[in-house]
DNA sequence: TACTTTATTGACTAACTAATAAGTTATTTA
DNA sequence: TAAATAACTTATTAGTTAGTCAATAAAGTA
């Protein structure tokens, strides 16, 4: 049974993405297990065994989305993923990459790689829907679908932090005002 | 002589904004300045206390920086904004918003209210520039210039996080391409 | 000159941290 | 059934952390 060792992950997560990297340690995992620290470490020796673990189901769970995505037009999908956001910013979370950028420098080599691709993942479904959906006329934007991509993205990482300093309604703008401007 | 609790204010601003707020100990200030680590805990008796005044040194630089802007035009305004962010991705650090949003859940209710009244300062002062811009017809876009500002803060402020994981490259494609698309 | 304030050190503490080693129990597997 | 493996606990360690307190030295003030 690896109920343990998933819901670990999923713990470490949402601690990671609520407190930060290095807000939080083995023991608010273990309490809320209910197991001893030792029993963490014995799934995931060190912490950034755990914190690669985090990023491997973040690309699992990305590659699931753009599965699901796969099915609708390119506008639909733009919209899934900024609701995707939408859904982040209301459980109080952040983005995985604005949370690991900003612990970037106590990240060990084998995350950064990690957190590095998945970045580059995210970034290319994004300018392909963006590039798709321009040429079925489902999409307008001037400039290149990758620097349109970069700035959806950034948009989406810095308005979950942003909404905790000025409130929510200030990543709703941000959002709709996207969707405004690219879907024809 | 107030030298040592100024710099201590500048070390302490660089360490977070560098490796995060939990990232940081007096330890590597004090190391840094060498003096021990209760010189530093005189000067800010506790963690919160120099966090405040880290966001109060935060305030004093934006606003001076306001007060030189302000003999230039809007659309160069703008630019020297963004020239002030690409200058905070060449040295490695964040935007101070990202950087107290990520550790947001351990921070003090006081640095909370600086760290928000300092992020509305900045927001409606974008705000006010883009609309005396477009008045002026120096600056076009279609949102409202309050969401225009939403806009190109969380670029920036997600640009120079972007920038660790992915290369600079895509902080300065970023940053070139706002401008191109508001300036007329 | 005597007192007070400012800036600092030295020495320490209590709490927390990641991590380890040895032992325990239950479940597979051969 | 015996051995092996998986999933833990108990107990502990070495290091770090923010924060305190008493002592000191220098500079300013009355």
């Amino acid at each position: 049974m690896a109920r343990t060792k998933d819901t670990i992950v999923l713990l470490g997560d949402e601690l990671i993405r609520k407190n930060g990297y290095n807000a939080f340690s083995y023991a608010d995992i273990s309490k809320q297990l209910n197991v001893k620290n030792a029993a963490i470490h014995y799934h995931y020796p060190t912490k950034p065994d755990l914190a690669e673990a985090v990023v491997d189901w973040h690309t699992d769970s990305f590659n699931r989305f753009a599965e699901k995505a796969s099915s609708k037009n390119e506008a639909d999908q733009i919209k899934m993923f900024l609701n995707f956001y939408a859904s982040i910013q209301v459980s109080g979370k952040l983005c995985v990459i604005g949370s690991f950028a900003t612990d970037w420098n106590s990240m060990e080599d084998s995350v950064q790689e990690k957190v590095t691709e998945f970045t580059e993942n995210v970034l290319s479904w994004i300018t392909t829907t963006l590039d798709n959906g321009k040429q079925k006329n489902l999409l307008t934007f001037s400039s290149p679908a990758k620097i349109e991509a970069l700035k959806i993205l950034t948009n989406m990482c810095a308005g979950t932090q942003l909404a905790r300093i000025t409130g929510s309604n200030d990543f709703t703008d941000i959002k709709n005002s996207i969707l405004e401007q690219i879907i024809t």
